[in-house]
DNA sequence: CGGAAAATCACCCGAAAGGAGGACGACCGG
DNA sequence: CCGGTCGTCCTCCTTTCGGGTGATTTTCCG
């Protein structure tokens, strides 16, 4: 999107365009024809457009994060620590890949199960052991639960 | 917020009101007073302002929700099922191998923790995985917290 | 559009894990 | 004494894991 300075200046001119090209076909044809209450109509539609327009645009550059802090009770249903997951670099798919570490499968069932070859399950899980800071799959595991990262 | 179909309505009547109202005011003073430049430049900056605002608030609805978990310590009590181990016929041995297995550790160090050799431990688990019916050491771990085994 | 991040795959190597089979000593109960 | 169980240990073999490096492609975002 444009910066807010350049798209004011593009409004401001579009609308002053409009105006004079307007003003333009009032003074040659419109203004016999037709009353003005056309005139305000046609300029009332297309600047509640245009100002619907850019209200969207507008709120739609600005969004707004909503933290919602949930408890949980004990043995409560499992949520997902999105924080922590973010804090330490894992990608979606790496925690994808811990889940199914987490569900007992080897790397090539991962791979048959996502679709990929087991050398792509390989990084993605030495990836999350170097995230984790551990060295073996079991011990990811028991990493993962602790943070919160699977069920 | 009101429903769409109400505010549509709401909005034509104000439409509607405010071009009565400004032809109103046009036919008695401002026909003679201004040019009908203003009366357009009225009406645009109105319907702009009503545009973005309407636009803006259709907007609003866009929010990205990130849920920030908070976790309460569990102060769930294990309890050992000494049935279930008896009817596996896992024995004491082999038992707390799977424990140590659950823990993280590779049979490497769980020889040098118990002070055996690392191919004992590898007989231990290999029964232990038998037993349960599993044949790698995630899904021992899952199903021995599973059958109440392990914490 | 261009760069960053993510995802994908490949190859190599060493270590770990697991399977199959056998062996030995201790202990315990019939 | 003898069979059964348990714990210990071994060899040989295959598979699986994990680490490292490099590369390409896809996706996302400013």
């Amino acid at each position: 999107m444009l910066p807010p300075v350049r798209r004011v200046i593009l409004y401001g001119l579009a609308g002053g365009a409009l105006l004079a090209l307007l003003k333009f076909f009032e003074y040659q044809y419109f203004v016999r024809a037709y009353t003005s209450e056309i005139y305000g109509g046609l300029v009332a539609v297309i600047f509640s457009a245009v100002g619907i327009y850019f209200g969207l645009h507008w709120a739609r550059a600005r969004h707004v994060v909503v933290i919602k802090e949930i408890r949980v009770p004990e043995g409560g249903s499992f949520v997902l620590d999105v924080e922590k997951l973010k804090a330490l670099g894992i990608t979606p798919r790496e925690h994808e890949i811990l889940g199914l570490i987490a569900e007992g499968l080897s790397n090539r069932e991962i791979g048959e199960r996502l679709f990929v070859s087991e050398n792509t399950v390989k990084t993605h899980s030495s990836r999350v052991f170097d995230k984790l800071g551990v060295g073996r799959r079991v011990q990811a595991v028991l990493k993962g639960r602790e943070l919160g990262l699977i069920p």
